[in-house]
DNA sequence: TAATTATATAATGATTTGCTTATATGAACA
DNA sequence: TGTTCATATAAGCAAATCATTATATAATTA
């Protein structure tokens, strides 16, 4: 039987997560593409710390996952989270941002870094 | 032209509002039925001034409407909103709230009040 | 093995949030 | 017209949030 609707509990808490316009962004973003701190650092122009920050609570929902290749540390998204698609069905609805990685791959520091 | 998508500060922005379990089960609720204070401050047992503040952060945005109809203030989900079809493609996500009205049915206070 | 690079965590502080109590407003009714 | 009822607003406070700086960890490279 499959799962239709959230408790509301674990609702509020991922759309509290999505409420932040760095995290939202994060997330567009991770849904087409794995991505690394250095990067997110430069697309948001904070520092390293504050996205470490934003990274932890997606990771502790277990919205997005984490794996280290060699010196870098991957995000990506959680498709097999259970609620990924409530997630998904958000992110449908929000402008595509791979300008911002298109950006990095400008300047270099997409390569560089990653 | 329909508008597909939403800015990100315009979602990020309503996603904040509704990572707070009162105010989206509120929504929820607001999407089927109109509502008035007192119910709400039965429904979520809290004081009445917290009701009226998670209600005006959601006409704030424009998410609800106001109605008096004579000593009471109806709410009502602002279906015309600009972004409504992004707020009802979560709520149909969560589960369906109506057993709150019902326990005010059975208490008789939602008859009382309004 | 020492220095560098990428990231995480800790500590701190300013701001925001969400509640509470107290008070104001505005309609209804006796 | 004064009292009551429904709601809004104001003020104050504790907790949560988000950034910053400082430091720790872990892999890489010289």
């Amino acid at each position: 039987m499959s799962k239709a609707t959230i408790e509301m509990d674990k609702a509020s808490a991922i759309l509290k997560l999505l409420g932040d316009k760095t995290r939202l962004t994060m997330m567009k973003l991770l849904d087409k593409h794995d991505c690394c701190v250095c990067e997110f650092v430069e697309i948001f122009k904070t520092s390293q710390p504050s996205i470490s920050q934003h990274i932890r609570k997606l990771r502790d929902l277990g919205l997005i996952k984490e794996e280290r290749r060699g010196q870098w540390i991957f995000y990506s998204m959680n498709k097999s989270h259970e609620h990924y698609p409530f997630v998904q069905e958000i992110l449908k609805h929000l402008p595509n941002q791979d300008d911002k990685l298109r950006e990095l791959e400008e300047q270099g520091t997409r390569i560089t870094c990653c």
